[in-house]
DNA sequence: CGCGTTTGACCCGCGC
DNA sequence: GCGCGGGTCAAACGCG
């Protein structure tokens, strides 16, 4: 199999950081091109159009149109941000298009890291945070697995891989080197697990609410 | 000791 | 074909 296959839509995309730390605020999902050839296209793409967001208001909102049930049901926070990449999308594979057979098999045709095969990349998901950490808590745990220099920024792009076995979602932070205090965060792949952090602190709220309601 | 971070090397796609 | 930039690997290291 020389390319993957088009992802067929749904999988929704990934959740956003959800408001566990009030240390940050969100600002809207940015809409990634879908036609870009690659991930320097995307990020020059996401500086372009931070260059072009209005003077940074006081953040006052936070997640936009967030469906909770979903989210807790394991699906999508965002029911109207989702931005399928095209198959011309020609840099690594994430999430669902890409297992640990493949991850097998790239290990053992080369070292180091790069990229082996065209592949479709089933999401992707970017969002600005005003925030001194560069890492947001979104309640999943993440292992960083590499950090590069980024051409025209004082600040490094850090990789992010979610340390659950089976699930594949990447994430790449960077700091705005036009506006520091924003930290543009984007999220690869789908969670195919539920969010621990969140059920621990939903968890006893729900108990609560069941025993209240008993009343 | 397990887990996460750091960091240099490697690989790939793309533009010229 | 070559160089550049981006993305990944994996050994070494640090920390609790």
């Amino acid at each position: 199999m020389d390319e993957y296959e088009q992802v067929p839509p749904p999988p929704p995309p990934l959740l956003p950081p959800l408001p566990l730390q009030p240390s940050y605020n969100i600002f809207s999902p940015i809409s990634l091109p879908s036609s870009s050839s690659s991930s320097a296209s995307l990020s020059s793409s996401l500086l372009q159009q931070n260059n072009s967001l209005p003077p940074l208001q006081p953040p006052t909102s936070l997640l936009p149109d967030i469906d909770w049930v979903s989210l807790l049901a394991g699906g999508t926070a965002f029911p109207n941000h989702r931005i399928p990449l095209s198959s011309s999308d020609s840099s690594l594979a994430t999430g669902e298009s890409r297992g640990a057979e493949d991850d097998k098999e790239k290990s053992k045709l080369r070292k180091g890291g790069g990229r082996s095969k065209k592949v479709t990349r089933p999401y992707r998901f970017a969002f600005q945070t005003r925030s001194v950490d560069d890492i947001l808590d979104d309640g999943y745990r993440w292992r960083k697995y590499g950090q590069k220099a980024v051409k025209n920024s004082a600040y490094p792009r850090s990789y992010y891989r979610c340390t659950h076995h089976t699930c594949n979602v990447k994430k790449q932070v960077q700091r705005l080197s036009k506006d520091t205090s924003i930290v543009v965060t984007t999220y690869e792949g789908i969670h195919n697990h539920p969010c621990e952090k969140l059920m621990e602190t939903l968890t006893p709220l729900l108990k609560q609410m069941q025993f209240l309601s008993r009343f």
